[in-house]
DNA sequence: AACCGGTATGGAATATTGTTCCAATGTTGG
DNA sequence: CCAACATTGGAACAATATTCCATACCGGTT
């Protein structure tokens, strides 16, 4: 029976950081980490460390990891969306300025992507779901678009951006460069043509435009394609 | 010093199970786990104790989990977009078809919503996005697409249905029955309505015809409304 | 029949996580 | 100065994915 189990002695007490923690500073230091290590990067260890403190200092401030990636995510899809501001154009360009903040940002944080892709299928409550559909359905009405199909119309071309986004997080987790994306694509593209044609006869078809495309310009025509059907009503 | 470290005898051999296992057995035995008992409820001891093995058997036919939820993920949406196999109908029908397979495939495996969208941005050579994107590239040659764009439409097609399918996941987990769906859109719909009216108008604007729609419904309006666009170019 | 290599199994051990617990400290107001 | 309270941080805990390995089964070859 060798248990010793807790071998006491509840030892020492460095001093105490100076700058206090804040749900703030934690966030912060959460959305640093998932861009530097990826998203298995953001432990509560790695946080504690790079914090200098021990994860229940953490857990005073935030109830759990869900908790924390959803306060990371909102953190930065919300700078995303406040960016632009621009001074009103055409709704089309107000529209188109939401969906590319958030490509951008995407573009710049990989883990955003499965992030946002997770907190909407958690429900339609949740802040950034909540963000982006108003950011978008601001402008539908300014479209022309009758007032009892609004939440169908923003409803629509959300759910388009949102699903643009989360495929074209595999781009942009491997492409940080020009020269990666044209291997990603190379590759991506070959693995296509390679496909059984009896099973996969259109995607082998389209391996080739596939190789070529550019994102932006596909998510935004993306967007014309929704917004030509709206009007066509 | 008590360290006894592995107190050695490698003991019994239970006399071996009589059905094989294999891959198939595995992946079916995971999404009866998932569907019974949510995301979380597959963890390799369930799965082997269902199995009436240990885990180390499981990784003999699996690498690891994440290729398990992929194996479960492909089983599950295979099956729904084999069913129609309908004597064709319109090519927009056929679109209608695959969509409604997966909508429906949701609705009876909550997990689903996740993982396809997590699929989905692990890449375009991933066996899911293929199915879907192949399930709707077929029909939009038919369609009258010229086939420069064929690309770009089907992707467009697929990325609204798989960011709907996100989103409804969260009616699905919760909403088993009717009324358990009424009083989710209930919920929601008030929670829409105790925004604050400077940061949210336009999401308080529309609680009300969130409250009363129908998700099957306005699924296939958005459908309808990329089509649209399509025509219209 | 006895052997043998590869295939398969399953249970114990390991490493790494999220999370809880609690003694210790600072801090604030009386 | 002291007592309540807010906050800290480090150790312990529980649960997990994953690895390891001794074993068993199975096909063919001598």
């Amino acid at each position: 029976m060798c248990q010793d189990g807790r071998m006491v002695a509840r030892t020492r007490r460095a001093q105490r950081r100076t700058e206090a923690l804040s749900r703030e500073r934690i966030t912060e230091a959460a959305v640093e980490l998932l861009d530097a290590s990826g998203e298995g990067g953001l432990t509560f260890r790695a946080l504690s460390q790079r914090l200098a403190t021990g994860p229940g200092a953490i857990y005073w401030h935030v109830a759990n990891k869900g908790e924390l990636l959803e306060a990371a995510t909102d953190a930065v899809v919300a700078a995303a969306l406040a960016e632009p501001a621009q001074a009103a154009g055409s709704p089309r360009d107000e529209i188109r300025g939401v969906a590319l903040g958030l490509f951008n940002a995407i573009a710049e944080h990989p883990w955003l992507a499965t992030q946002v892709s997770l907190q909407l299928s958690h429900g339609p409550t949740k802040p950034v779901p909540l963000r982006i559909f108003e950011g978008i359905g601001r402008h539908v009405g300014a479209l022309g678009v009758p007032e009892d199909s609004w939440f169908t119309v923003a409803s629509a071309l959300m759910h388009y951006i949102l699903g643009s986004a989360a495929q074209n997080a595999s781009n942009a987790r491997v492409a940080g460069s020009a020269v990666d994306r044209a291997e990603f694509l190379d590759a991506m593209s070959s693995a296509w043509e390679e496909l059984d044609p009896d099973d996969y006869p259109f995607t082998r078809a389209v391996a080739r435009q596939a190789r070529e495309h550019d994102d932006r310009e596909q998510f935004l025509t993306g967007i014309d394609l929704i917004l030509a059907g709206i009007r066509a009503r």
